[in-house]
DNA sequence: AAGTGTGAATGCGTTCACAGCA
DNA sequence: TGCTGTGAACGCATTCACACTT
């Protein structure tokens, strides 16, 4: 498969959400122009992401909601069940522990870790947080595909190391620190910290 | 100011960073190439980010790292304090609003609100959970400049209406949905699904 | 008439390559 | 000699414009 920019699969995401919206409204079809009023982008550059996979649409008429969307969630392996790990039970993984914006997209919660033994034996929501001794026994047992990293920076690393070697193909970081992973392993990261500090330059720069 | 594009504002910060640890260790100088290993990125592209702003390295020896902190401290706007309120008490408000993250890095939280009667008068760490009502008096005594959107996406546009005609400048939204600002008004978004749905695509599409 | 699909043009961020200084 | 600063070349995402379909 051609390579697809980042921006354009995080496009289709919004897409299928903007979707999903007109499902529950039973709308039967809808056009670029709409998705595109929906989603802040142009008609031309939602039907340039779309071509990239094949053409779903009639011409003069638009795209079927409910083909559009099933086509989007099989394009983005949306249509399964993904394994997740958090480790770290602070104030972040806690919160991203209990975070339903997950569970009802196909992402399930199956494990949070802690190394801090105050932590560990809590309660979050169905969830005990675990012991990070037990995580590689854990990963092999599970086999989560995707692991949160919610940890201060400088624990953040060797964590990484040790999930990818228990077998984690995907990691999300919210740790603001850059980690490094091997090529097999995909990875992105979450930096609250820098969005504000992007803000607090638009901010300045702007006179 | 020539305009500079965002994924240059994100690397000025991860700088920053880089040299603050430099700065910790004492190191008096650090080159590009340096720069460059611990951000992920080219050497070439260090000096192209920090060419738009001056030039403030001695050829064949490197920059200052002192001088270069201060400097970008100055460039992104973080030699002062930010007010920041909290819109939304829910599971990730109440994490934002205790992160040490956006404390020492001159963000303060000066408010965290919620509509809910079942979350005002809760106290997390130093602040205490108002009322939503009492939004925009508190906006013109305390005059936040940044605002963070933590309630459900359909709750979000309304409330950014409110805060953004409430006099806030700029905003940054959890929500997973896309709000719409007035022209004076910044804003980004973090969605953490949508953040997990591009790791999801890049499993997919791997083979 | 309305709206898709797509090659071509454009714009923009990144990389290259090297002149210029310390 | 070592490393910066920067115009030029490059590559890639976005936008344009229009032929094509229903």
């Amino acid at each position: 498969m051609k390579h697809i920019a980042e921006s354009t699969v995080r496009r289709l995401s919004l897409y299928l959400r903007i979707l999903e919206e007109f499902e529950a409204q039973a709308h039967q079809t809808i056009s670029s122009g709409e998705l595109a009023a929906h989603g802040g982008t142009t008609s031309a550059q939602v039907r340039k992401d779309l071509s990239f996979f094949g053409s779903f649409g009639k011409r003069g008429l638009g795209y079927s909601v409910t083909a559009l969307a099933a086509r989007l969630r099989e394009i983005l392996g949306l249509n399964r069940q993904w394994r997740v790990i958090i480790l770290g039970a602070g104030k972040i993984g806690a919160a991203l522990a209990r975070y339903e914006g997950f569970r009802n997209r196909g992402f399930t919660v199956v494990g949070v870790y802690d190394a801090d033994p105050a932590r560990t034996g809590r309660a979050l929501d169905n969830l005990i947080v675990r012991d990070q001794k037990e995580l590689e026994a854990d990963v092999a047992k599970l086999g989560p595909e995707i692991a949160l990293i919610a940890v201060p920076a400088e624990a953040a690393q060797p964590l990484v190391d040790r999930v990818v070697k228990a077998g984690v193909r995907a990691i999300l970081n919210f740790a603001p620190a850059p980690v490094h992973v091997p090529r097999h392993v995909v990875h992105r990261s979450v930096d609250m910290a820098l969005e504000l500090e992007i803000l607090s330059y638009a901010l300045v720069s702007r006179r």
